[in-house]
DNA sequence: AATTAAAATGTAATTGATTACATTTTTAAG
DNA sequence: CTTAAAAATGTAATCAATTACATTTTAATT
């Protein structure tokens, strides 16, 4: 493999202006400029980017924390990052932690060794104890009370949203299927939630909140529990799509007619929530836009290039589709 | 940050024996590894892993090439590739190339450029023109005729399985959709089904094949189509399941039962398999298993570490669920 | 105690690009 | 044609680790 110095040799200057072609071209006078790309050209020469990265402290590379990769929803995020970081020149490492903090302070790491120059997590975790300067943007699932600049969802208006509809359609015993409780994302829509209920004086049951995991199968598990109740719920909203189809499932398999015998409704519009039958209820969420904002947030916080927007939301939509309809109960 | 250099002056000992101390420590007498050890930790080193990269000429990082993240069945690959590159102690680099040539180059020269050592190419395509001498594993869709080492299954094997099992429920009007031509994929699964209607003596009729491109829309205008012949399939074999769930849900559209009406099949079983209505009958592909081998085979070529086995295929598995059943016409 | 082998440690070169600073060349102005 | 300023180019240090090779120390054997 040429070196920058095999080129220096053929073109007949000096290793400083092969460089400078290359970096800084209007530095160099195009007839030297000429000559040095006909050399590059004839040895084939490509720069050593662990040579540069090392010499100017940089990696250009940013790592995702990422707790699941396989996340339909996640994946989208990702490609947006991907995306918007092509375009800045900047590779991506992956970082799928699978909930793992060991995992994750490893990945973490990487910046410390000037393997990677910023994070972009999303996971609502602090992935360093004691607040420290590496560049970190949180994205969808955000922490609070730390200095990480977000890119968010107003979680609890969209909750909000979604059960003033169930409301709207004549829904008074609405339960929830939550996600993992630690999580800020479930703390802020089971907020919203109980916001929309009080708002129209329901009063709140203890009992129709089911604590979920984000997975089909805990979709099941609490659809069954709620469905066993005396006075079981008209409406179930489910902190994400894959639950709410989990629970299209076990409803369909006790015999219940959906919406008529009850209305689900999901979060994240997810590629399937409009392929499921029936076609689902819910909230989207800009992923794409969720990556792309982060990563050209990050790129500003790692070259402090530009202004540093504490918290940045992005906008919901209810996706209102045949998994809900009226309360056709009482 | 401290260097290595600080390390030694606070231990009283040559950068040599830091370094050695850290990378081969039976090779320091267990005193003088308790001094550096001590100054490690008071000094709060990290190895600077852009210098070692850059010193020993390797970058501990693979690029993974991707036609698209988002989707289940490739998000569940690399996954695999991604645990198996922990355990391995290697970073992974995603390469989103939607498909993009340029995208692909851009990505596979990182490896002259030596910021990563090896590639997984998971699309059917060599990136490199001139077999270079890249590391470089090609999984699921593997091209033909080029000595890449490939990951793959015997796509036409499972396709004759799945057609075999089709024929056998009654079915003889049997169409298929495909995924794009130009992969190996689509080519292999196409003389897999065509081999098993004619080892049942059935007349292939090349209207039962329509070209997809993997997508839900693509299942859903084929199997319009389809269904406005004559003489309608009985069953549609879909390449996979994502153009399955579209077209389960046009024919649901047009009225139809399944499978009383039309038998429909996928590939793959991507988790949304089991949950869509009725649930998908597929053939299971391993997904993260294709992913980690082909990270532990890559490991093997970069390291000429073992031998290396040409092709590799893994086992698939017919899922039969209630998306297909005996033929009731005729 | 002398000798030898083995183990431990140290010295200094090396990796390939960038860049501060020095030097040369070109351009413009008088 | 000078001269000064600006532009272009060159020289050589630098980044932080690894490691070949040299040297010193330790252990083992006689």
């Amino acid at each position: 493999m040429a070196t920058i110095r095999d080129v220096s040799k053929i073109a007949g200057v000096s290793v400083a202006t092969v460089s400078r072609t290359l970096s800084k071209p209007d530095k160099v006078s195009a007839k030297t400029r000429k000559i040095v790309n006909a050399a590059i050209l004839e040895t084939n020469y490509k720069p050593d980017i662990l040579a540069r990265n090392f010499r100017t402290r940089k990696s250009s590379t940013i790592v995702v924390l990422v707790p699941d990769i396989a996340n339909p929803f996640f994946s989208r995020v990702i490609r947006g990052i991907e995306q918007t970081a092509q375009s800045l020149d900047y590779a991506v490492l992956l970082g799928d932690t699978q909930g793992d903090r060991g995992r994750e302070s490893t990945y973490a790491n990487m910046v410390n060794t000037s393997q990677a120059d910023g994070i972009i997590q999303l996971d609502s975790h602090n992935p360093f104890e004691n607040n420290s300067n590496v560049p970190i943007v949180n994205v969808c699932d955000c922490i609070r009370g730390t200095d990480m600049p977000t890119i968010e969802l107003d979680n609890a208006a969209a909750a909000r949203k979604m059960t003033d509809y169930l409301i709207s359609q004549g829904h008074k015993n609405i339960a929830i299927i939550t996600g993992t409780l630690d999580s800020t994302i479930t703390q802020d829509r089971l907020s919203g939630y109980k916001e929309a209920l009080k708002n129209a004086s329901i009063k709140f049951n203890p009992n129709n909140i089911n604590v979920g995991d984000y997975s089909f199968l805990s979709g099941m598990s609490a659809t069954r529990m709620l469905m066993k109740y005396q006075a079981p719920p008209t409406a179930i909203f489910c902190m994400n799509d894959e639950m709410a189809i989990g629970a299209i499932k076990q409803a369909k398999l006790m015999g219940l007619k959906i919406p008529d015998d009850i209305s689900i409704a999901g979060f994240d519009n997810i590629s399937f929530a409009e392929y499921c039958d029936p076609p689902l209820t819910t909230i989207s969420q800009p992923a794409e836009e969720f990556g792309s904002k982060a990563m050209s947030m990050l790129y500003r916080v790692i070259n402090q290039d530009g202004a540093i927007k504490k918290n940045t939301f992005l906008d919901f939509e209810l996706i209102i589709r045949n998994s809900t309809g009226r309360n056709s109960h009482d």
